[in-house]
DNA sequence: TTGAAATACGAACGTCCGTTCTGTACGATC
DNA sequence: GATCGTACAGAACGGACGTTCGTATTTCAA
């Protein structure tokens, strides 16, 4: 098998993996076991855990800013992006992108006490990076004057980002329809009453 | 030592392993050493380690009762208590209850997609009982006319329980006290805008 | 056709896991 | 003071972990 295929191969069910039994439940027999490979061939690609750990991150924020980031730049910025960008959340996680839901909030919950892994420290980063992000088109929406000139984004950013954060745990009640129902009406209460 | 006395030494030690590393990835060993005894010493307490699971989700449900919710029934009952509740809840992060931020919303995540884990379902009754209390809460504020009618109680607990889960995302960036600040304007935001 | 490089297998290593078993202190009971 | 049961240590097990290494197979260029 080509080197690059089978590197992708290896990652794209790594992530998934990991998405289920968290970053650092990943092993590498249960990937080599899923990929049906031998554990020496998936070392022969990623000489550490630690490494396929980093490249299961890398890969995960290409897969999170193809379905969520990317698209909302076809629309119109100000407000519209804005609940392109809610909308693109839910669709990714209805659509079980990541088998285990929200790659990144999984990940970050998990490592936020464990200093020794290193690939915590680029979670945060793309966490930020997405929070960066809201709180930009908040500040966009703003000097359109589609959002209230007083709004501080921070905290817009703060309680669009716990609405998406709500359908996480629904969903891990086994209650995601009625999650999707609330986050949706919540985020969409935000931008109305934040709107001038 | 007593029997109690050092199954009690091992349960609260475990219960803030768990919080750190992960209910899954608590180890009997890791327990042992912890508390300066030998894995046979753990295990004559605990038969087997899904055994130890339960009875650390059962500790942490009595310390998660005790920091938030048994407080807040010495106050008034309607708006004085829900804001009490509040209160406690950002208490009982702030006093870091659990050294790994808030048990049940990591165990939540973290076991959501492990059906193998029995401990699973005594992670999500519990917080189901947790959201239901906040959901009671509003109810009696609203028949006591301090909230307003229509407002759906349900939408409300989503909406307060989203505000904590922001703070233990900001927690994760290292921005606890950021965290802390949105979280207490978003929830008192909440409040007032649900008044009459 | 031949040679070299890429690619993956399969075995082995030391460590840690959960679990079980035996031995041994200690404290209470009669 | 002998007896008994509790509480724990310590060793051992089979298995999974991450990692390394030697070898076989494939791929492609010369």
């Amino acid at each position: 098998m080509a080197r690059d295929s089978s590197r992708e191969t290896i990652l794209d069910r790594a992530v998934q993996i990991a998405s289920v039994q968290g970053l650092d439940g990943l092993s590498i027999g249960g990937v080599a076991t899923a990929v049906a490979m031998s554990k020496g061939g998936i070392c022969a690609h990623f000489p550490s855990k630690a490494s396929l750990q980093a490249a299961v991150v890398e890969r995960a924020t290409e897969i999170f800013r193809g379905a969520v980031v990317e698209p909302i730049f076809s629309r119109p910025p100000g407000l519209e992006r804005l609940r392109a960008l809610t909308d693109a959340w839910f669709a990714y996680l209805a659509a079980e992108t990541f088998e285990g839901g929200c790659f990144f909030t999984n990940a970050l919950l998990e490592l936020d006490n464990l200093e020794e892994v290193e690939a915590r420290g680029a979670v945060a980063g793309q966490y930020g990076r997405y929070l960066d992000l809201i709180e930009r088109l908040a500040v966009e929406a703003i000097a359109r004057g589609e959002l209230r000139a007083e709004l501080n984004p921070r905290r817009f950013a703060f309680e669009l980002l716990s609405s998406q954060l709500g359908v996480l745990v629904w969903r891990g009640l086994g209650k995601t329809e009625e999650g999707f129902a609330l986050a949706r009406a919540a985020s969409n209460d935000l931008l109305v009453r934040s709107a001038v």
